[in-house]
DNA sequence: TATATGACGACGA
DNA sequence: ATCGTCGCCATAT
């Protein structure tokens, strides 16, 4: 067996990490960082990002909720322009560069 | 096992 | 405030 009991596995990780995303208010965003810390993975921000990707095209999850750290959308082949759409959509400014004020819509946990 | 890569983050110039 | 580097971690080769 390659898990202990106190490892929480990969699939448990990836569960709540999307438990997390899915959490985020609309018309707020948080950074991987801070969706990796508060899921109780710090230093994991690279972690989510990766997780999001694998999301299938369908999927329910507001991913494009999540940005980074400053308040950019990561570019990624193409779907930077959707992203920006999602959020304008339900109330997030987002700047010409993709920018969002973090101090504006960024999102507390304690919400 | 070693190296490269990436939806990231912190720092310094 | 912006850009370049380096640090971190998990995967892929």
């Amino acid at each position: 067996m390659k898990a202990p009991a106190s490892d929480p596995g990969r699939d448990a990780i990836v569960q709540r990490i999307r438990a997390m995303v899915d959490s985020i208010p609309p018309g707020r965003v948080a950074t991987y960082g801070q969706v990796a810390r508060e899921a109780g993975l710090p230093r994991r921000a690279r972690l989510v990002g990766r997780t999001l990707a694998e999301l299938p095209a369908d999927s329910r999850l507001p991913w494009f909720r999540v940005i980074n750290a400053r308040g950019t959308i990561s570019p990624r082949g193409g779907g930077e322009r959707r992203q920006r759409n999602l959020l304008r959509a339900e109330g997030v400014e987002v700047d010409a560069r993709g920018r969002v004020d973090l101090r504006r819509f960024g999102w507390a946990p304690r919400w």
